[in-house]
RNA sequence: GCCCCCAUCGUCCAGCGGCCUAGGACGCCUCCCUUUCAAGGAGGUAACACGGGUUCGAAUCCCGUUGGGGGUGCCA
């Protein structure tokens, strides 16, 4: 099996699950998976964008078994390929048609009897494939995909197609076959995009005279958007490393990808080392064939899950690239983050959610959210203030304690216990939502917790409290 | 236009002629738990595109219709 991406200096979703259900399928077979640089535009074989290829496979923890193989170090074979065709009369030398002379060729750029011109190369001159039944001796080019099972195509359909640009350079289409029969490639598994190029795939072969008996062809269902349309660079998020910085875990990525198309035999989806499991059950035949949805309310699902089932120290290790971003990078701590991760560890579905949880511990003073003030500091909220003001200065420093004596006074004071903790939340970390209150405060320190509940007493008397905008 | 592919809950996956009054998961809704929000637990909502066949029997096989998608490059 290989994977034979081109460089465009990203990898791409769909390419990434092309890549992974090839890994799968060799894995799962004992077969060998190769990697082919597809760079046969020179545009495109600068190497740091080869590289990027590389990183994201190896960032998905996709391995691959040889050296991988450039495509444009193979362009000797590939011209070998076009001369021994035009030699046997199966490929041609093509003129560009211009524009205005169109109409003599149906609309083409080409002129299908430039077949019978005998010409020879030249300014400008392609070689085409003679798709040509008689020279062939067939009508129609086929296969049975593993996937769909068979698929055929009538000759009179297919055109005569370019295997060699005017500039010498060799197409996909020629690179790909020459290549694949040289890696002795058995396996294609690609795009159900690239249906519509195999049957010059299988044409090419057979012109050349390469063995394709022991060919067999995969084409998996596209990932689309939510207009069912494929993934377009344009306007969908479709660089894989970028939910990598996003926050997603590999393993989740690695699961939700394999779930595209496929799922595991008996209903598991969430699976935390599905490199190691899913070889076992993956079978090429059991993708199915319609066309899949990126849902990303399900990958932030599966990515929570992966996130909840890390270790503690993991999590942390992991959360850490993270920090670094944040205006208050250079206040973070590892001792005092440790303190509190558990409980972030539940609350977010993607690890650049993170410093939001923990913000208010670092920051020297916590940035209000103006609609969770509004929202908490109910007429009764100074009144509330002042009682647990009076309480954090004296009680036992212990979350525990701070729970219980917080819940105590509410009860003292009539106020149901959730409106009670509000004032007191949005006082000290500046949100209504967040970790465990008390643990929050134990954590920050009686000193720190009794100046940012003055802070938001002495603002409610000002009485601007609604009114004022929030703060730099 | 032409060629090719596809068609089960909103979404992903099961189902490969009887076990289907169609199952699981995400989402959504309700309840429980609860210091917020999550997590967790218990329920609920929701689908075989349509029409013909074949068959004792069809979500499953065949044909057509409709709908969606892909391709139609001297990109890959």
């Amino acid at each position: 099996m290989r994977f034979a991406p081109a460089p465009t200096g990203y990898l791409h979703l769909g390419s990434a699950r092309t890549a992974l259900f090839n890994w799968l399928a060799a894995r799962s077979v004992g077969g060998t998976f190769l990697l082919r640089v597809e760079d046969t535009d020179l545009e495109r074989s600068k190497p740091e964008l080869i590289d990027v290829i590389y990183r994201a496979l190896e960032w998905l923890g996709l391995d691959w078994d040889e050296d991988p193989i450039r495509q444009s170090s193979r362009i000797d074979a590939h011209q070998e390929a076009v001369d021994g065709l035009l030699a046997a009369g199966l490929a041609y030398w093509s003129d560009p048609v211009p524009e205005s002379d169109r109409e003599r060729t149906g609309g083409k750029a080409w002129d299908i009897a430039d077949r019978d011109r005998g010409l020879g190369p030249g300014e400008g001159r392609a070689v085409r494939f003679r798709v040509d039944a008689d020279a062939l001796g067939v009508t129609e080019v086929g296969w049975d995909d593993a996937i769909r099972g068979p698929i055929s195509f009538a000759l009179a359909n297919i055109e005569d197609f370019v295997i060699r640009r005017a500039d010498g350079s060799p197409t996909f289409f020629i690179a790909n076959a020459v290549d694949d029969a040289h890696m002795a490639v058995t396996d294609v598994i690609r795009g159900e995009d690239l249906i519509n190029v195999t049957p010059k795939y299988l044409l090419l072969r057979q012109g050349l005279g390469l063995d394709a008996s022991a060919l067999r062809f995969a084409h998996l269902p596209l990932i689309v958007n939510e207009q069912r349309k494929k993934l377009s660079k344009r306007r969908d998020d479709v660089s894989l490393l970028d939910y990598r910085d996003r926050g997603y875990l590999s393993e989740a990525m690695v699961n939700y990808l394999a779930l595209l198309g496929w799922g595991p035999p008996g209903g598991e989806e969430v699976c935390f080392d599905p490199l190691g499991v899913f070889p076992e059950v993956f079978r090429i035949g059991d993708v199915n064939d319609s066309s899949a949805f990126f849902d990303t309310q399900k990958l932030k699902f599966v990515n929570g899950e992966h996130i909840r089932h890390l270790g503690a120290a993991h999590f942390a290790e992991r959360s850490r690239p993270f920090f670094e971003s944040e205006p208050w990078s250079d206040r973070y701590h590892d001792e005092t983050f440790a303190l509190i991760a558990g409980e972030v560890q539940t609350r977010v579905e993607t690890l650049a959610e993170v410093p939001g949880y923990v913000d208010f511990l670092f920051l020297a003073d916590p940035e209000i959210d103006e609609r969770s003030w509004d929202k908490a500091m109910v007429p009764e909220a100074a009144g509330w203030l002042d009682a647990v003001i009076d309480g954090v200065a004296e009680w036992p420093w212990q979350s525990s304690e701070l729970y219980e004596r917080t819940m105590a006074l509410a009860e003292t004071l009539g106020a149901s216990r959730k409106k009670f903790q509000a004032p007191v939340r949005v006082a000290v970390t500046g949100r209504s939502v967040g970790p465990p209150l008390f643990e929050s405060m134990a954590i920050l320190g009686r000193d720190e917790c009794l100046r940012r509940l003055g802070t938001a007493r002495a603002r409610l008397s000002d009485g601007t409290a609604t009114t004022e905008p929030s703060g730099p």
